[in-house]
DNA sequence: ATGAAAGCGCTAACAA
DNA sequence: TTGTTAGCGCTTTCAT
């Protein structure tokens, strides 16, 4: 607080302009060598550093990267994140992160604090719901959208999840064994994800010649909590036999469910997850899941957000999920 | 880039002087109810957002908030993460994370760019190594170190793990069991954490009445292929029949080998990890660890960043770990 | 109640 | 080669 050092103050220090100053340590060319040597020493031994909010006043980029996520505790974000991270660490951007809870509101102010800081571009995952006036005031800055994509009244790119062979796989796999009551536990309408996820699903009963039954679709805002009780609630009727989640925060809540139920029900539940984090594999013999590609969504962000292109060509990346089999969905007879 | 609202072209806009714009914005009272009324709704039409830059180089508090962690992929720092970034979105704070990876070069830039946008607070999980000039320069900053603690050449709050305790717990626990070849897996004598976990793990040991042995005691950069590699030689060594882990990243990359290695080797092998992620209550039956408080820490963190005093008159908050004892440490015939 | 001036730290564009 | 001026957006201080 009290004394920052500053081109006027090295200036004053050694005697001299605070332009020959500002020149010496942006390697100008017309500067004395013996000068210019002065002044960075001067600056070194001062601590100078360059005041950021000149800068981005004067015009210059700001450096600052936005990053909107539901949450940073799944380890599908939590990945995802750390990339983003380590490459801003390597481009020296700064990395603001902005936790949005799958609440709009909180989307709504987050984007509009990272225009207050002129945030050069911003990656998010963008909330169910109705996107009002919000994004039109970050004009200057530029939107990647993950996993979700929803209308931003302007053109974005996005990085999105192709999972619908997988979650097709999904049901007929757990078709083939022998299963016809068939839970699954998802995102609303409300979500493009949702949505498409959904249609892949009653694609796949329909692949296995299986009813839709309504009461084994539930779906809802995407949340651990959701997951969970649902999954509680299939568990306890015993009208399904099997579920399939479509969502990470769903999959982890649905699969906490299964395991405090006790290892009888986990038993006779067949179970197929959403995203991959590493324990999966490692509990209940391995959980049957459909992974996603994080770090190629995540490498493909970075690659994006270090384009210093305007807006590229092709705006929408697609990535394909793939079904992963392990032990939750063996043979109902083997089990 | 193209045409930021700011106060003048609202100003122009309504042909009046930029003065009367800035103090209708702020509520300031001199300032006629149909005057500001108009300049509010044409702010609001125009998108106005004030330009946070400028505020910054009058002097104004930045509303930032750096944090260091050494990656944000395990659980722990990852649930420290979400909760701090939860708060931040509470109190209108920008919260700036700049990963590590437990490198202090890496650690040394971050602290120099948070300098540079002028964070107000930074929360850090110091890196093993010595502190050259880095934090010298952040004088306006009140910086909290978390888990570990280190010389920063100024007063700094502290918020860390008691866990001496708990390790020792784990030893004699071990011990009790029939144990009597235990392996320590910690960082090395460079982190203040490192040389207390050591020695409580010694301590256990003496109070067991149990030889150390120097071959099983392992230490070193704490990290998760440091951990995977120093299992998999104990694994493979077959001079212990237990392990303690003394590390967040170094138990996870243990476990990591306990379980890529078979089943074998883990029934054979009593584990006890740190850190309490969720997964690991579901794993090989319960894997046994050493809980650190997480959620306390974070609020205790948040509760200081929120303290607008200047130097708390204490400045070291200390958090007792407790040993979780589940099946990765049943009694050996038991198995 | 409103406006004009000054200055926060920095650099592009002139001036010397 | 070095110095002076001006202005980025905003608010405090001093006129009007």
């Amino acid at each position: 607080m009290s004394d920052r050092v500053t081109i006027k103050s090295i200036a004053k220090d050694l005697g001299i302009s605070h332009m020959t100053v500002s020149r010496a340590l942006s390697d100008h060319p017309n500067v004395l060598k013996e000068t210019r040597d002065a002044v960075k020493q001067r600056a070194r031994e001062l601590g100078y550093v360059k005041n950021a909010a000149a800068s981005a006043m004067r015009g210059e980029q700001t450096q600052i990267v936005g990053l909107l996520l539901p949450n940073i505790v799944n380890e599908f974000y939590a990945r995802f994140a750390n990339t983003m991270a380590l490459a801003c660490e390597a481009q020296s951007l700064q990395l603001v992160i902005h936790l949005t809870g799958d609440n709009i509101v909180n989307e709504e102010q987050a984007l509009e604090r990272l225009h207050q800081i002129q945030a050069q571009r911003v990656v998010m995952v963008p909330t169910p719901g109705k996107s009002e006036n919000s994004v039109l005031h970050l004009r200057s800055t530029s939107v990647i959208q993950l996993i979700r994509q929803r209308d931003m009244g302007r053109p974005t790119s996005a990085i999105l999840v192709d999972d619908s062979a997988a979650i097709r796989s999904a049901v007929t796999h757990l078709a083939a064994q022998g299963h016809s009551r068939i839970a699954y536990i998802g995102a609303d309408s409300k979500l493009s994800s949702g949505r498409s996820r959904l249609a892949a699903f009653q694609d796949g009963l329909m692949l296995a010649n299986l009813e839709e039954t309504p009461e084994l679709v539930c779906t809802g805002a995407p949340s651990n909590e959701m997951g969970q009780s649902y999954a509680r609630r299939i568990i306890g009727d015993r009208h399904a036999t099997a579920m399939v989640c479509g969502g990470f925060e769903i999959s982890n809540g649905a699969l906490s469910a299964l395991m405090d139920t006790g290892r009888q029900s986990a038993e006779n539940m067949s179970f197929i997850g959403y995203g991959d984090p590493s324990f999966y594999a490692w509990v209940g013999g391995g959980v049957s899941t459909i992974r996603v590609p994080v770090e190629s969504l995540a490498h493909k962000a970075v690659e994006l957000l270090t384009a210093r292109g305007e807006t590229p060509s092709e705006p929408v990346h697609s990535f394909d999920a793939v079904l992963i089999t392990r032990n939750t969905t063996q043979v109902l007879s083997e089990r």
